[in-house]
DNA sequence: TATTGTTATACTCTATAACTATA
DNA sequence: TATAGTTATAGAGTATAACAATA
Protein backbone atom coordinates (compact mmCIF):
# COMPACT_ATOMS: atom_id res chain seq x y z
CA UNK A 1 0.00 0.00 0.00
CA UNK A 2 0.84 3.59 -0.51
CA UNK A 3 -0.78 6.26 1.27
CA UNK A 4 1.51 9.12 -0.54
CA UNK A 5 -0.90 12.02 -2.30
CA UNK A 6 0.30 10.10 -5.96
CA UNK A 7 3.66 13.09 -5.76
CA UNK A 8 4.93 12.48 -9.84
CA UNK A 9 8.48 12.10 -10.24
CA UNK A 10 10.37 15.21 -11.04
CA UNK A 11 10.94 15.85 -14.54
CA UNK A 12 14.05 14.66 -16.37
CA UNK A 13 16.26 17.47 -17.89
CA UNK A 14 19.64 16.26 -18.31
CA UNK A 15 19.66 17.07 -22.04
CA UNK A 16 19.26 20.70 -21.31
CA UNK A 17 22.28 20.35 -18.60
CA UNK A 18 24.89 19.44 -21.22
CA UNK A 19 24.23 23.17 -22.76
CA UNK A 20 26.17 26.07 -20.61
CA UNK A 21 23.64 28.62 -21.27
CA UNK A 22 20.97 26.42 -19.28
CA UNK A 23 22.83 26.05 -16.25
CA UNK A 24 24.40 29.06 -16.47
CA UNK A 25 20.63 30.90 -16.61
CA UNK A 26 19.61 28.71 -13.51
CA UNK A 27 22.66 29.76 -11.27
CA UNK A 28 23.00 33.13 -12.41
CA UNK A 29 19.07 33.22 -11.42
CA UNK A 30 19.86 32.23 -8.15
CA UNK A 31 22.82 34.58 -7.45
CA UNK A 32 20.89 38.00 -9.08
CA UNK A 33 18.30 37.27 -6.95
CA UNK A 34 20.47 37.03 -4.01
CA UNK A 35 22.62 39.90 -4.82
CA UNK A 36 19.34 42.32 -5.03
CA UNK A 37 18.38 41.66 -2.10
CA UNK A 38 21.59 41.93 -0.38
CA UNK A 39 21.75 45.08 -1.87
CA UNK A 40 18.09 46.85 -1.91
CA UNK A 41 18.60 47.62 2.33
CA UNK A 42 21.80 49.91 0.77
CA UNK A 43 19.42 51.08 -2.38
CA UNK A 44 21.52 49.57 -4.51
CA UNK A 45 21.04 46.53 -7.21
CA UNK A 46 23.12 44.76 -8.95
CA UNK A 47 23.55 47.18 -11.88
CA UNK A 48 23.83 50.26 -9.76
CA UNK A 49 26.59 48.41 -7.48
CA UNK A 50 28.38 47.64 -10.64
CA UNK A 51 28.36 51.37 -11.80
CA UNK A 52 29.55 52.83 -8.10
CA UNK A 53 31.97 50.15 -8.01
CA UNK A 54 33.75 51.00 -11.84
CA UNK A 55 33.14 54.67 -10.45
CA UNK A 56 35.11 54.42 -7.58
CA UNK A 57 37.66 52.63 -9.16
CA UNK A 58 37.99 54.62 -11.87
CA UNK A 59 37.39 57.89 -11.07
CA UNK A 60 37.06 60.84 -14.25
CA UNK A 61 35.59 58.46 -16.55
CA UNK A 62 33.04 59.46 -19.13
CA UNK A 63 29.77 57.74 -19.07
CA UNK A 64 30.33 56.34 -22.73
CA UNK A 65 33.67 54.77 -21.36
CA UNK A 66 31.50 53.18 -18.43
CA UNK A 67 28.36 51.85 -20.36
CA UNK A 68 31.31 50.16 -22.49
CA UNK A 69 33.20 48.60 -19.95
CA UNK A 70 29.84 47.35 -18.37
CA UNK A 71 28.65 46.39 -21.71
CA UNK A 72 25.25 48.15 -21.55
CA UNK A 73 23.85 50.81 -24.21
CA UNK A 74 24.39 54.20 -23.58
CA UNK A 75 20.94 55.14 -23.05
CA UNK A 76 20.43 52.60 -20.17
CA UNK A 77 23.67 53.99 -18.42
CA UNK A 78 21.94 57.66 -17.58
CA UNK A 79 18.88 55.84 -16.05
CA UNK A 80 21.48 54.33 -13.73
CA UNK A 81 23.71 57.32 -13.18
CA UNK A 82 20.56 59.32 -12.83
CA UNK A 83 19.60 56.85 -10.14
CA UNK A 84 23.04 57.30 -7.96
CA UNK A 85 23.55 60.68 -8.42
CA UNK A 86 20.44 61.38 -7.16
CA UNK A 87 21.22 59.74 -4.33
CA UNK A 88 24.19 61.75 -4.09
CA UNK A 89 26.88 58.80 -4.42
CA UNK A 90 28.07 59.94 -7.67
CA UNK A 91 28.93 63.67 -9.41
CA UNK A 92 29.13 64.42 -13.01
CA UNK A 93 31.86 66.95 -13.76
CA UNK A 94 31.73 69.20 -17.15
CA UNK A 95 34.87 68.42 -18.51
CA UNK A 96 37.03 71.45 -19.83
CA UNK A 97 38.69 69.49 -22.60
CA UNK A 98 35.56 68.28 -24.20
CA UNK A 99 32.53 70.04 -22.95
CA UNK A 100 29.91 67.18 -24.37
CA UNK A 101 31.30 64.68 -21.47
CA UNK A 102 31.07 64.40 -18.12
CA UNK A 103 33.41 63.31 -15.67
CA UNK A 104 31.70 61.21 -13.38
CA UNK A 105 33.79 60.66 -9.70
CA UNK A 106 32.11 59.66 -6.67
CA UNK A 107 31.40 61.43 -3.45
CA UNK A 108 32.12 61.03 0.16
CA UNK A 109 29.08 58.99 0.31
CA UNK A 110 29.37 56.47 -2.52
CA UNK A 111 33.06 55.79 -1.23
CA UNK A 112 31.40 54.92 2.36
CA UNK A 113 28.31 52.94 0.82
CA UNK A 114 31.28 51.46 -1.50
CA UNK A 115 32.68 49.67 1.55
CA UNK A 116 29.55 48.82 3.19
CA UNK A 117 28.13 47.07 -0.03
CA UNK A 118 31.57 45.51 -1.15
CA UNK A 119 31.40 44.06 2.43
CA UNK A 120 27.98 42.84 2.05
CA UNK A 121 28.39 41.41 -1.64
CA UNK A 122 31.42 39.50 -0.62
CA UNK A 123 29.48 37.79 2.28
CA UNK A 124 26.65 37.41 -0.30
CA UNK A 125 29.93 35.77 -3.20
CA UNK A 126 30.29 33.15 -0.10
CA UNK A 127 27.08 32.06 0.57
CA UNK A 128 26.29 31.73 -3.06
CA UNK A 129 28.93 29.80 -3.58
CA UNK A 130 30.13 27.83 -0.51
CA UNK A 131 29.35 24.14 -2.11
CA UNK A 132 32.59 24.83 -4.23
CA UNK A 133 36.75 24.64 -2.75
CA UNK A 134 37.91 27.94 -3.50
CA UNK A 135 40.26 26.49 -6.22
CA UNK A 136 36.56 25.50 -8.57
CA UNK A 137 35.47 28.57 -7.27
CA UNK A 138 38.43 30.45 -8.99
CA UNK A 139 38.39 27.75 -11.89
CA UNK A 140 35.06 28.55 -12.63
CA UNK A 141 35.88 32.14 -12.63
CA UNK A 142 38.69 31.44 -14.98
CA UNK A 143 36.44 28.98 -17.38
CA UNK A 144 33.38 32.04 -17.54
CA UNK A 145 36.35 34.67 -18.68
CA UNK A 146 36.69 32.45 -21.16
CA UNK A 147 33.56 32.36 -22.66
CA UNK A 148 32.72 35.85 -22.51
CA UNK A 149 35.28 37.59 -24.99
CA UNK A 150 33.57 35.55 -27.92
CA UNK A 151 32.05 37.45 -30.76
CA UNK A 152 30.18 36.98 -33.86
CA UNK A 153 32.45 37.38 -36.79
CA UNK A 154 32.13 40.70 -38.34
CA UNK A 155 30.11 40.72 -41.89
CA UNK A 156 31.50 43.83 -43.42
CA UNK B 1 55.73 62.17 -30.17
CA UNK B 2 52.56 60.26 -30.45
CA UNK B 3 50.51 60.44 -32.75
CA UNK B 4 47.78 57.95 -31.85
CA UNK B 5 43.99 59.61 -31.44
CA UNK B 6 44.21 59.69 -27.47
CA UNK B 7 42.43 56.25 -26.85
CA UNK B 8 42.15 56.34 -23.01
CA UNK B 9 43.20 52.93 -21.39
CA UNK B 10 40.53 50.46 -20.42
CA UNK B 11 38.44 50.36 -17.57
CA UNK B 12 39.84 48.56 -14.58
CA UNK B 13 37.07 45.95 -13.62
CA UNK B 14 39.17 43.77 -11.39
CA UNK B 15 37.11 44.48 -8.56
CA UNK B 16 33.99 43.39 -9.81
CA UNK B 17 35.51 40.42 -11.38
CA UNK B 18 36.08 38.59 -8.02
CA UNK B 19 31.99 38.16 -7.91
CA UNK B 20 30.62 35.08 -9.89
CA UNK B 21 27.48 37.34 -10.05
CA UNK B 22 29.53 40.08 -12.61
CA UNK B 23 31.63 37.16 -14.57
CA UNK B 24 28.35 34.80 -15.23
CA UNK B 25 26.32 37.64 -16.33
CA UNK B 26 28.73 38.69 -19.04
CA UNK B 27 29.54 35.25 -20.11
CA UNK B 28 25.68 34.53 -20.09
CA UNK B 29 25.14 37.85 -22.54
CA UNK B 30 27.21 36.20 -25.01
CA UNK B 31 25.82 33.10 -24.63
CA UNK B 32 21.91 34.39 -25.00
CA UNK B 33 22.90 36.34 -27.75
CA UNK B 34 24.21 33.23 -29.79
CA UNK B 35 22.07 30.80 -29.14
CA UNK B 36 18.93 33.04 -30.13
CA UNK B 37 20.85 33.78 -33.03
CA UNK B 38 21.17 30.31 -33.97
CA UNK B 39 17.53 29.90 -32.91
CA UNK B 40 16.20 32.10 -35.08
CA UNK B 41 16.16 30.84 -38.37
CA UNK B 42 13.95 27.80 -36.75
CA UNK B 43 11.62 30.11 -35.27
CA UNK B 44 12.72 29.40 -31.67
CA UNK B 45 14.74 30.92 -28.67
CA UNK B 46 16.58 29.89 -26.17
CA UNK B 47 13.43 29.90 -23.71
CA UNK B 48 10.84 27.61 -26.63
CA UNK B 49 13.92 25.51 -27.25
CA UNK B 50 13.77 24.49 -23.81
CA UNK B 51 10.60 24.21 -23.39
CA UNK B 52 10.61 21.83 -26.50
CA UNK B 53 12.94 20.04 -25.28
CA UNK B 54 11.59 19.43 -21.87
CA UNK B 55 8.20 18.10 -23.74
CA UNK B 56 9.56 15.72 -26.09
CA UNK B 57 12.04 14.23 -22.98
CA UNK B 58 8.74 14.32 -20.81
CA UNK B 59 5.93 13.48 -23.10
CA UNK B 60 2.45 13.97 -21.28
CA UNK B 61 3.31 16.10 -17.58
CA UNK B 62 1.55 19.00 -16.93
CA UNK B 63 2.24 22.74 -17.74
CA UNK B 64 2.66 23.35 -14.05
CA UNK B 65 5.21 20.57 -13.72
CA UNK B 66 7.26 21.93 -16.69
CA UNK B 67 7.19 25.48 -15.35
CA UNK B 68 8.80 24.06 -11.89
CA UNK B 69 11.53 22.70 -13.80
CA UNK B 70 12.39 25.73 -16.04
CA UNK B 71 11.66 27.89 -13.01
CA UNK B 72 9.38 29.82 -14.39
CA UNK B 73 6.10 31.21 -13.32
CA UNK B 74 3.48 29.53 -14.93
CA UNK B 75 1.28 32.40 -16.59
CA UNK B 76 4.66 33.07 -18.31
CA UNK B 77 5.37 29.55 -19.30
CA UNK B 78 1.41 29.74 -21.18
CA UNK B 79 2.62 32.24 -23.48
CA UNK B 80 5.60 29.98 -24.34
CA UNK B 81 3.72 26.83 -24.24
CA UNK B 82 0.78 28.95 -27.29
CA UNK B 83 4.10 29.90 -29.26
CA UNK B 84 4.97 26.11 -29.65
CA UNK B 85 1.32 25.13 -30.08
CA UNK B 86 0.70 27.82 -32.58
CA UNK B 87 3.75 26.42 -34.64
CA UNK B 88 2.49 23.11 -34.57
CA UNK B 89 5.13 21.95 -32.55
CA UNK B 90 3.24 20.31 -29.56
CA UNK B 91 -0.68 19.61 -28.45
CA UNK B 92 -2.16 20.34 -25.42
CA UNK B 93 -4.29 17.07 -24.40
CA UNK B 94 -6.58 17.20 -21.90
CA UNK B 95 -6.24 14.65 -19.45
CA UNK B 96 -9.03 12.50 -18.03
CA UNK B 97 -8.41 11.89 -14.33
CA UNK B 98 -8.14 15.85 -14.10
CA UNK B 99 -10.24 17.29 -16.94
CA UNK B 100 -8.11 20.98 -14.86
CA UNK B 101 -4.78 20.02 -16.47
CA UNK B 102 -3.19 19.16 -19.96
CA UNK B 103 -0.76 17.11 -20.88
CA UNK B 104 1.69 18.02 -22.98
CA UNK B 105 2.95 16.32 -25.98
CA UNK B 106 5.95 17.11 -28.85
CA UNK B 107 4.01 16.55 -32.85
CA UNK B 108 6.25 14.92 -35.30
CA UNK B 109 6.81 18.59 -36.31
CA UNK B 110 8.00 19.20 -32.56
CA UNK B 111 10.44 15.95 -33.06
CA UNK B 112 11.76 16.95 -36.34
CA UNK B 113 12.62 20.52 -35.06
CA UNK B 114 14.16 19.16 -31.96
CA UNK B 115 16.67 17.26 -33.88
CA UNK B 116 17.20 19.86 -35.94
CA UNK B 117 17.54 23.06 -32.78
CA UNK B 118 19.54 20.21 -31.21
CA UNK B 119 22.42 20.13 -33.61
CA UNK B 120 22.39 23.62 -34.19
CA UNK B 121 22.50 24.48 -30.31
CA UNK B 122 25.56 21.70 -29.67
CA UNK B 123 27.51 23.49 -32.44
CA UNK B 124 26.51 26.84 -30.92
CA UNK B 125 27.93 25.67 -27.20
CA UNK B 126 30.87 23.71 -29.34
CA UNK B 127 31.44 28.11 -30.38
CA UNK B 128 31.01 29.21 -26.97
CA UNK B 129 33.44 27.17 -25.45
CA UNK B 130 35.98 26.26 -27.85
CA UNK B 131 38.31 28.00 -25.91
CA UNK B 132 37.95 25.91 -22.71
CA UNK B 133 39.48 22.21 -22.65
CA UNK B 134 36.67 19.71 -22.44
CA UNK B 135 37.37 18.49 -19.04
CA UNK B 136 37.54 22.58 -17.47
CA UNK B 137 33.82 23.02 -19.22
CA UNK B 138 32.51 20.04 -17.26
CA UNK B 139 33.92 21.23 -14.12
CA UNK B 140 32.28 24.79 -15.04
CA UNK B 141 29.50 22.97 -15.81
CA UNK B 142 29.33 21.38 -12.35
CA UNK B 143 30.73 24.06 -10.38
CA UNK B 144 27.54 26.19 -11.74
CA UNK B 145 25.64 23.00 -10.82
CA UNK B 146 26.34 23.34 -7.09
CA UNK B 147 25.66 27.11 -7.16
CA UNK B 148 21.76 26.48 -8.59
CA UNK B 149 19.89 24.74 -5.74
CA UNK B 150 21.11 27.56 -2.75
CA UNK B 151 17.84 28.91 -1.84
CA UNK B 152 17.41 31.75 1.13
CA UNK B 153 16.30 30.04 4.28
CA UNK B 154 12.94 29.81 4.91
CA UNK B 155 11.13 32.56 7.35
CA UNK B 156 7.99 30.35 8.89
C1' DT C 1 30.64 64.71 -40.18
C1' DA C 2 31.19 62.36 -35.84
C1' DT C 3 30.60 61.95 -30.88
C1' DT C 4 28.42 62.73 -25.95
C1' DG C 5 24.67 62.54 -23.48
C1' DT C 6 19.80 62.32 -23.74
C1' DT C 7 14.76 61.20 -24.83
C1' DA C 8 11.44 58.18 -26.42
C1' DT C 9 10.15 53.74 -27.42
C1' DA C 10 9.83 48.71 -27.88
C1' DC C 11 10.75 44.04 -26.86
C1' DT C 12 11.94 40.21 -23.74
C1' DC C 13 11.94 38.10 -19.38
C1' DT C 14 10.16 38.10 -14.89
C1' DA C 15 6.71 38.52 -11.07
C1' DT C 16 2.06 39.03 -8.75
C1' DA C 17 -2.94 39.30 -8.28
C1' DA C 18 -7.15 37.67 -9.64
C1' DC C 19 -10.24 35.10 -12.52
C1' DT C 20 -12.54 30.21 -14.44
C1' DA C 21 -13.22 25.62 -14.19
C1' DT C 22 -12.49 21.87 -12.10
C1' DA C 23 -11.23 18.94 -7.94
C1' DT D 1 -10.96 25.02 0.06
C1' DA D 2 -7.37 24.18 -3.13
C1' DT D 3 -5.30 23.50 -7.72
C1' DA D 4 -4.54 24.06 -13.18
C1' DG D 5 -4.53 27.09 -16.48
C1' DT D 6 -5.36 31.73 -17.82
C1' DT D 7 -5.65 36.96 -18.12
C1' DA D 8 -3.98 41.34 -17.10
C1' DT D 9 -0.46 44.07 -15.56
C1' DA D 10 3.85 45.91 -13.84
C1' DG D 11 8.69 45.87 -13.35
C1' DA D 12 13.41 45.04 -14.71
C1' DG D 13 16.93 44.76 -18.38
C1' DT D 14 18.08 45.45 -23.07
C1' DA D 15 18.08 47.52 -27.79
C1' DT D 16 17.55 51.08 -31.57
C1' DA D 17 16.45 55.63 -33.64
C1' DA D 18 16.77 60.36 -33.34
C1' DC D 19 17.76 64.75 -31.22
C1' DA D 20 20.76 68.94 -29.15
C1' DA D 21 25.20 70.45 -28.03
C1' DT D 22 29.80 70.16 -29.08
C1' DA D 23 33.94 68.56 -31.48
Amino acid sequence: MNSKPDIPPPMRDDTLRQFSGYVMKRAFHAIQGDVNATLAPLGLRMLSFSALVMIVDNPGRRQSQLADALMIERPNLVIIVDELERAGLIQRERTPQDRRAYALRATQEGHALYDLAMRAVQDHEARMTRALDPGDRLSMLAALRLIEPIQEPETP
